[in-house]
DNA sequence: TAACCATACCCAAACGTTTGGGACAATCGT
DNA sequence: ACGATTGTCCCAAACGTTTGGGTATGGTTA
């Protein structure tokens, strides 16, 4: 009686029964391929039949389906945080192209943990998904071997890590449009905050802004950080002890950039003005903070869609090609042309 | 080949067989209750039973499992939108307190349209949940009606509407701490950012404010708004439109708050000195924002929780009663007393 | 007209569980 | 010493699909 709702219990046997026909034709011409159904019903049958469907309002059964074939059209999906916008967004994009693609998917959080990661696969693995879409890998990529080892079809979202394929956005390149950018303003005495080390993110992101700078013969100070607001608090309080004498910060995430531009102003100095800061991501935030700030926009929910798609394709028995996309600059007043103050 | 991953193709079978008893033994031991167990074998046999399941690394098929007993421990949950960190939050405290009790949760955007929210509730039919998580519920309820009308378990987080179980925080109270605030600061002249009409947060939130603010015999100016920052700014400069001299707003939602400091700045007013802005929810950023915000925290998660384990209660079949957590007011420099400026 | 071949179906097994109803001993009460 | 009870287990059906075989029916072909 308790959650005791008829849903649908109409079974392809209420269809067979209702045309006069066995399941396994009614089955076959609703889902088998158009070669099949012409070979198991006359089109007239076939019409008949999926007019029962239609008008009974048939719905099959996933676990019966799930249970014959062997697949579950389910596909796991991890990230470090679903409260990290960045993950939250990339999750619908995932989300979107798995309802477009007949498959369901679910999300669940690691917090970075490898044990949680391992705990959290397992999990995965006994509802049975046909693959998993993972977006907190760790560029020692250990856990991903183990899942690897077991054979399960897997692809990378947001990071990448060692050569399994995933659809990251071009980080490397992101940190060198935000160098140029520094450059050309004249920013000669810079800092990074730059994320946890075990990410590509913030590990690609950083060298491509440090590497630049290097070219121009500039040295940079480069500090790690937890990606949210603290983290970015923290680090940009250690660099302005560091070097008082910095004129810019790139934080290699929006909500660390938030609390570096928190760490400037206790620092008695004025962000955008003393201090440039530009962010990664261009999440909404950026542009409406009381200071607009300069950030990288990256294609968070087209990564979430094409990875499933990848993913897709590996389930096929495909052997795609990690993606790779562009990153474009958003120059707001948080960056403004630096004037000789005072 | 694609995608073949031998996970688990250890069943009751294997067991029965390794242990020469029958499935049904293995099963009543594996997963029945402990009168049942004792029923289906002696203590020596379950025991050994339950070392062969450990050896071999047994896991039971959800799908067969599903598929026999017409459950699915499965639910369902919906959002107006995951990458709103406020339902993120909620969410992770839903997939949480979900994996305690052993259910697998998944959830969907709605974007607050109907369309959507139906669609999206008859694609979790389909999937054949056991029940529902519904955070996007609207006041007038007619969705809910729908749902209710079809008989499937269901339970209301973060909004409630008519007289459905639901978790929410007393948004209510939330609105009248900060107005209790605004008033001993001696603010005057205030105006609410209300977000939208068809949430009960927002509703009640701007209600319990403009009832408190009403006992003191004061009027103030209320205008709905988006949730989100941009939404915040558009209200806040009609806001200052109408009534110039305006020394404090409370949005809703720290979001919109973020919004209301932009446009407060960009009307040439500081925030926290001029204007007095207060936010809801006290997401991460409140505090670390460059002025940090005053907020209402509510506990995001533990909403979560406690929706997913009223959930549990209503499939039982009981009848349990709604849940309203206490806010708390969080004061910071977005609301400095009140100097008298100039 | 016999052999043949499509066409349009149906039969039955299988996927891995759960669960109501036995079956067969050993033990008990008297 | 006999029927009744209990303890321990097995049998078989069912959940709703899919899928590798059939088997009639009718029409061609030689």
């Amino acid at each position: 009686m308790p959650g005791r709702y008829k849903s649908s219990s109409v079974t392809l046997k209420t269809i067979a029964q209702a045309a006069g026909l066995d399941v396994s034709t009614v089955s076959r011409v609703l889902s088998g391929s158009p070669d099949e159904v012409s070979r198991a019903a006359s089109p007239a049958t076939a019409a008949a039949v999926r007019d029962w469907a239609q008008r009974l309002g048939y719905q099959p059964n996933p676990h019966a389906k799930s249970l014959r074939t062997a697949r579950s059209n389910l596909i796991g999906v991890l990230v470090p945080r679903l409260s990290d916008m960045v993950l939250a967004t990339i999750y619908e994009g995932v989300e979107d192209a798995g309802a477009r693609n007949g498959l369901a998917t679910f999300v669940m959080n690691t917090y970075d943990r490898p044990a949680e990661q391992r705990a959290r696969i397992d999990l995965a693995l006994s509802r049975h998904v046909d693959g998993l879409i993972l977006g907190d890998a760790h560029r020692d990529a250990v856990v991903l071997d183990e899942v690897a080892a077991r054979g399960v079809p897997f692809v990378l979202v947001s990071r990448y890590a060692s050569k399994y394929p995933s659809v990251t956005c071009d980080d490397y390149l992101g940190g060198r449009l935000v160098a140029e950018h520094f450059l050309d303003l004249g920013h000669v005495k810079v800092g990074v905050v730059a994320g946890e080390p075990f990410a590509s993110t913030g590990v690609d992101r950083s060298s491509g802004f440090v590497d630049t700078y290097r070219k121009a013969g500039i040295e940079v100070l480069t500090v790690n950080s937890a990606f949210d607001a603290r983290g970015g608090h923290e680090a940009a309080e250690y660099l302005i002890k560091q070097a008082p004498n910095l004129t810019a910060i790139f934080a290699v995430n929006d909500f660390a950039a938030i609390g570096v531009l928190g760490a400037v102003r206790d620092a008695g100095l004025r962000p955008g003005r003393d201090v440039a800061v530009a962010g990664y991501n261009d999440t909404q935030l950026a542009a409406e903070l009381p200071l607009p700030l300069t950030s990288v926009r990256s294609p968070l929910h087209t990564m979430g869609t094409r990875a499933l798609e990848l993913l897709v394709s590996v389930l096929r028995g495909q052997n795609p090609s990690s993606e790779r996309l562009a990153p474009e600059l958003v120059i707001r007043e948080s960056t403004l042309p630096l004037v000789r103050n005072s």
